[in-house]
DNA sequence: GCTCCTTTGAAGCGG
DNA sequence: CCGCTTCAAAGGAGC
């Protein structure tokens, strides 16, 4: 096997081999490694990764072959070599095959270093991926940027790890990904929000030279600068950990977003690229027969044939993004999906850093692997495509793995014995740490009760009397549930959510979560996870057991009790109903907020436990609330939110809203066809999790009804504005929120009706307090009725408003052709009701004039 | 600490 | 079926 004795610790001091082929084969554990290795002379890898040029679509594409070997027996299906070395046709063939041989857990008793055996794996794992494809220098480079920051902080002491976080990221924006120097030479400077100042050409004469034409305009670079900030951002998010654990995980997540990112930037950019070279050639076309210069026209043939060349390439290039694009889309689904099933939150504060690591290699590696993506010619050659929980199940099989053996290993610098307590491993920050109030905090009540519950577990099976043992392979201990709330720090985990994986994980019960059905699709069964009745039985005993010591203790033990029990008994065939309400924030799946919500919630209620008398009646209130999936402009929202923020000053999320609303519409169909793709996977989710769940079961507990009456006019337009625009925008204020300003907006008097026009409006019927979620879409008619003097509230709750709805209309190019809802022939309008004065509603009423059209 | 704002889309409800 | 309302996320602002 390629490089299974390369230990990273000692890439860094020796960060590049080749192979045969030349190639780069180890992996470099810090950016300023990397960046030595920049050699970039293609401006598009540049805009793309960074430093390097674009991966071959299908060097990324094809599945990865495996262990190259120079053997010629190894090609001989007859050799027992061949049998014992087959290359597994993908990587998740490679990766069902045997789990064990990347992540050898506890059984193999061979293991004496686990830590070193967790970096071979690992390197193994990244050989998988990448050593095996036809990538060149700088094709890999980009990829090894996210492994090495997968990587390198696992290996490193805590103090070290700031340190060369410190030294490495600096290094890595500066030289790597935006390495000013680098830059092409910008015609002109270009202002943009962030106030870069972009290099004029003239670097020191260190810096790299391209010799193509740079590919990307201003703006790409003004991206790409954001997307330095971005980073630095994140650099930052790091230092402010106290542990410097959380930006781990932090990272797995943004840096597959940050890898989107820039590639749908650099999708624009080609598609831009693409337009103007089609115009300019045409524009030569134009021009030929005018000039009938002999010497030119030979120019303008050796011009329009490298054009069309060009445009060929970019072409080309265009489709590896849009490939690599989904590749990373899929690796985010994949990724986050399973995060979601083993219960673990992509928040910062979750810190398997382990699990996640391995899942989001495994997530990346098996990007290829689903069918909806594989590209035709390759399906018909490889294996069948895998579907989502197949991959899903790989990837949390592998999770399983890594956690067994992280909960042993060495990896965190605790010594092999098996910890007695299960929530004080020293892993992280309890032992090691002099932080008191860190101990103090992760000795709650729920640990001590779902530690009291695991060993009342354990000590049913007499297997696991041993610490060894206690984690056998083949025992319910393995489901990744469990292993993964055994390796986190209870300080830090949500508790709840935690804490009733963990008490399933004990109980076997690999699917607490939610109702288990037998035609549930998420198969869990390759976990090896076994439940028994008599096991079930017992636990259950004891959680019975458990409730009733602890109900009467405080309130904190309600709370924290109250949910994961009542989960765990309603497991119980006979009352599985109960697990209707099992608590699950969906919003766990792509950041960790919410959980951190419930769990400094019931970290709140710990502060209260006199308050006893207050039991009941939180108990009733404690019903779980299941949020509505996301929709497909939600999921945009989340995912593309950080990217408008870090491009405009705007700070109010009511404004970056309206600016992602016209993204929304600008975005072309395929792009918003990914999205609604991605919501309609998560209603269906949100269905399997929750069959009885209804949209309704929330409006119905009253949390937030909105008040339906109008209000006092005039309350809350300066707020509409503000909002819309902020404060340093007051120039855009309407005129009835900025009467010194009185840039009164278009009023639209058109009466496309539908027509040849849509007029998607924003329209508060009646603005004020009231109405605040009453966000009405009205459509043209509806604008051109209120615009016209025939004004009626559209919204049926507006009747007490006396006065008239102004609406603010905005045109704007859509650059997709109609989509028969928001833009219609390129056009749409984006308008916000204001209340008019007398002398405004008069107004309103005159001739339309067109702005910002 | 709660609510509003603002966006789009999905779902539920009433007519 | 149509139209309206609510709620998902986000975070600053106002009360």
């Amino acid at each position: 096997m390629p490089n299974s004795s390369t230990d990273l610790k000692d890439r860094q001091s020796s960060p590049n081999t080749h192979d045969d082929d030349g190639q780069i084969k180890t992996q470099y554990s810090s950016f300023s490694d990397l960046c030595e290795l920049k050699q970039t002379k293609n401006a598009v890898g540049d805009a793309v990764f960074g430093f390097g040029a674009l991966p071959s679509t299908e060097s990324l594409i094809k599945p990865c072959r495996i262990y190259n070997s120079s053997s010629q027996d190894i090609n001989n299906p007859s050799s027992e070599e061949y049998t014992a070395k087959k290359i597994p046709s993908t990587l998740s063939e490679l990766l069902l095959r045997q789990p064990q041989q990347f992540w050898p857990t506890l059984q193999q008793e061979t293991i004496v270093c686990p830590e070193d055996e967790m970096l071979r794996n690992r390197s193994e794992l990244f050989s998988c991926i990448y050593n095996q494809q036809k990538c060149s220098d700088q094709q890999i480079l980009a990829t090894q940027l996210f492994y090495a920051r997968l990587f390198q902080p696992h290996q490193l002491p805590e103090t070290d790890k700031m340190d060369k976080m410190n030294k490495s990221f600096p290094g890595f924006t500066k030289k790597t990904i935006i390495r000013q120097e680098d830059l092409p030479p910008t015609p002109s400077s270009q202002d943009n929000n962030n106030n870069n100042e972009l290099p004029t050409g003239d670097g020191d004469e260190s810096s790299l030279r391209y010799e193509d034409q740079p590919l990307f305009d201003n703006r790409t670079e003004r991206n790409l600068l954001d997307h330095k900030v971005h980073i630095d951002q994140n650099v930052k998010s790091f230092k402010d950990n106290r542990y410097g654990e959380s930006y781990d995980l932090q990272y797995t997540c943004e840096f597959i977003k940050e890898h989107k990112n820039i590639l749908n930037e650099v999708k624009t950019g080609l598609e831009k690229l693409s337009l103007l070279s089609g115009k300019f050639q045409n524009n030569l076309g134009n021009t030929n027969g005018i000039d009938q210069n002999t010497a030119d026209s030979a120019l303008e043939a050796t011009v329009r044939r490298q054009l069309k060349d060009n445009c060929k390439a970019i072409d080309t290039i265009l489709d590896q993004v849009k490939r690599l694009y989904n590749k990373w889309t899929s690796s985010e689904l994949y990724y986050l999906r399973s995060l979601q099933r083993l219960g673990l939150s992509s928040s910062e504060e979750a810190s398997h850093t382990a699990t996640h690591t391995i899942m989001a290699l495994a997530a990346i590696a098996l990007s290829e692997e689903s069918e909806e993506i594989k590209p035709i010619d390759l399906k018909k050659n490889d294996s069948k495509p895998k579907t989502l929980n197949e991959i899903e199940d790989i990837i949390l099989k592998l999770a399983s793995a890594i956690n067994t053996h992280s909960f042993y290993g060495k990896s965190d610098g605790e010594d092999l014995t098996s910890p007695n307590c299960i929530w004080h491993t020293k892993k992280k920050n309890f032992s090691s740490n002099n932080n008191k109030e860190d101990v103090k905090n992760c000795t709650t009540a729920a640990e001590i009760i779902l530690e009291y519950a695991s060993l009342s577990s354990s000590e049913n099976d007499n297997t696991r009397n041993s610490p060894h043992s206690l984690f056998n392979n083949t025992n319910i201990t393995e489901h990744p549930a469990f292993l993964n709330a055994i390796s986190s720090p209870s300080s830090t985990a949500p508790l709840n959510c935690f804490s009733t994986e963990i008490i399933s994980g004990i109980l076997g019960l690999s699917q607490n979560r939610r109702k288990i059905k037998p035609t549930d699709a998420i198969k869990l069964n390759n976990l090896k996870t076994t439940i028994n009745s008599d096991q079930y039985l017992s636990n259950a005993k004891t959680i019975d057991k458990l409730s009733a010591i602890i109900k009467p203790k405080s309130s904190v033990r309600e709370s924290c009790t109250n949910n994961m029990f009542k989960h765990v008994v309603g497991s119980s065939p006979n009352e599985a109903e109960i697990l209707i309400d099992a608590p699950f924030d969906l919003s766990t799946k792509y950041h960790g907020t919410k959980l951190k919500n419930i769990n400094l919630d019931t970290k709140n209620t710990s502060s209260n436990q006199s308050n006893d008398s207050s039991k009941d009646i939180s108990n009733d209130k404690k019903k779980p609330h299941i949020k509505k999936p996301l929709n497909a402009f939600m999921l945009y929202m989340k995912e593309m939110r950080a990217k408008v923020v870090a491009e405009c000053t705007l700070k109010e999320s009511a404004a970056i809203n309206q600016i992602l609303g016209r993204r929304w519409h600008a975005l072309g169909r395929e792009e918003q066809a990914k999205y609604y793709e991605l919501a309609r996977r998560e209603r269906q989710l949100h269905m399997q999790m929750y069959p009885d769940w209804s949209s309704r079961t929330n409006a119905s507990r009253g949390k937030k009804r909105k008040r339906k009456q109008d209000t006092n006019e005039g309350g809350n337009n300066m707020k509409k504005c503000r909002a819309r625009f902020g404060l340093d925008q007051q120039n855009q204020w309407c005129k009835p929120c900025s009467p010194n300003l009185g840039t009164i907006s278009t009023v639209s008097n058109n009466n496309n009706g539908g027509g040849g026009m849509s007029i998607t409006t924003s329209s508060n019927s009646s603005p004020g307090a009231g109405v605040g979620v009453g966000v009405v879409n009205m459509l043209a008619p509806i604008v051109s009725g209120i615009v016209g003097g025939a004004i009626s509230s559209s919204s049926s709750s507006s009747s007490s408003s006396t006065s008239s709805s102004h609406t603010h209309v905005q045109l704007m190019m859509a650059p997709n052709g109609s989509n028969g809802n928001g833009s219609i022939n390129g056009i749409q309008v984006a308008a916000c009701s204001q209340q008019l004065s007398p002398q405004q509603q008069a107004q309103a009423q005159a001739p339309p004039t067109y702005v910002n059209l």
